[in-house]
DNA sequence: AATGTGATGTCATCTGATGACATGACTCTA
DNA sequence: TAGAGTCATGTCATCAGATGACATCACATT
């Protein structure tokens, strides 16, 4: 029963205490997920794949969907990090989009990956659910660090909100761009553009 | 077992068939998220309450969340019915903004209900989850409005994106205002100083 | 060798959700 | 007015996600 679970990681027998149960569960569940789709792929196939039992991928992941989010927290972090860290600026909203364009070297290398969970994600509600949350709190999270540094209630959160909109397109054009484009020039265009789209007139 | 469902709308006897279940059951859940939760709630809970069978609730509702966001289609029509028919205008921005603003009357009106859905909401991130999508569908159709429009892709996405994080902010605000405040007024007020905050240097 | 600790398995159970089918109530028409 | 048709609902069965309780195995420490 256990041994026949073959994970994507390099493993031989994988007995019943074979480390790094939580990365394999992540890479067993992306795999799946790209094969047959979200819905169509069960918890205990996961687990099978991964060599463990549905019970002990509840204990790594609270649900079935954040097997693929989880990740995103470090995200979050170096852009609270970088926000701490910034010297004082003029515009809270040049801040936050200063913050946020720290974090795109660590998705920014590997498009292909991206993509791959990008298309799982946008072919499933659910998921597209989670990731709005995700970056619903990452923007709450920014908005809190403006407060932190005496931004205005209402200002902070329209800098974070409006930074996260801008980060949100640039991204889908980033992943959907054929040609040769890096994520960072793409947040700068879109930011630019903004600027254009919003002057007061 | 029947007969004994006591819905919240003025209701007699209540037979099998006694019109409005969707209505009741709408009613239920929101009394029932009130008093005790989202989470603590049961489908089954709610059916009972409206007189029905908990079967019936996942014929009228796709699931427990829906029963709460349903009527805001209602609000997404309308903005998107004033986007169309809105004449040419200088900023697509300007264009999304104002298709926004009709659409403030229909929830305007009452602040104490919209507070209560509301508490509900920030209760729970289940319900936070599809409460953000359902905005990002709003978005996304009014992006798709002003594409039609033949506004550039980017800037569609752009303009729809910002609108919708200004929308958030100003509701926000006004949900969260003690003195007496027009939603409307809000969302003026956030979207210059929108224009302010992101005037090109 | 005994013991403790942590990760995992096993079992039971709850709840959300859905399909299949039966049935009650109402409408229309011959 | 009886019968057919239709629609909303009830009933039953079943599945998948999720969680608590407890047993068990491997390993480290002593």
């Amino acid at each position: 029963m256990r041994g026949s679970g073959r994970g994507s990681t390099t493993l031989g027998g994988m007995g019943r205490w074979e480390p790094g149960a939580g990365g394999r569960l992540r890479d067993a569940a992306l795999a799946l997920y790209l094969e047959r789709g979200f819905e169509q792929t069960m918890v205990a196939d996961i687990a099978e794949r991964a060599g463990v039992t549905a019970r002990t991928f509840f204990r790594y992941f609270a649900d079935k969907r954040e097997v693929l989010f989880d990740a995103a927290a470090e995200l979050e972090e170096k852009a609270l990090a970088a926000l701490e860290a910034a010297p004082a600026m003029a515009s809270p909203l040049d801040l936050v989009m200063a913050a946020l364009e720290t974090t795109t070297d660590i998705i920014g290398y590997d498009r292909e990956l991206v993509r791959k969970r990008h298309a799982v994600i946008a072919a499933n509600a659910e998921l597209q659910e989670r990731e709005l949350i995700k970056l619903a709190r990452k923007s709450a999270a920014l908005a809190d660090g403006l407060r932190r540094r005496g931004v205005g209630d209402t200002e902070a959160g329209l800098a974070a909100e409006t930074a996260s909109a801008v980060y949100r397109v640039a991204f889908q054009r980033w992943v959907d761009a054929t040609e040769e484009l890096d994520l960072r020039d793409a947040l700068r265009e879109t930011f630019a553009q903004l600027r254009t789209l919003a002057a007061p007139r």
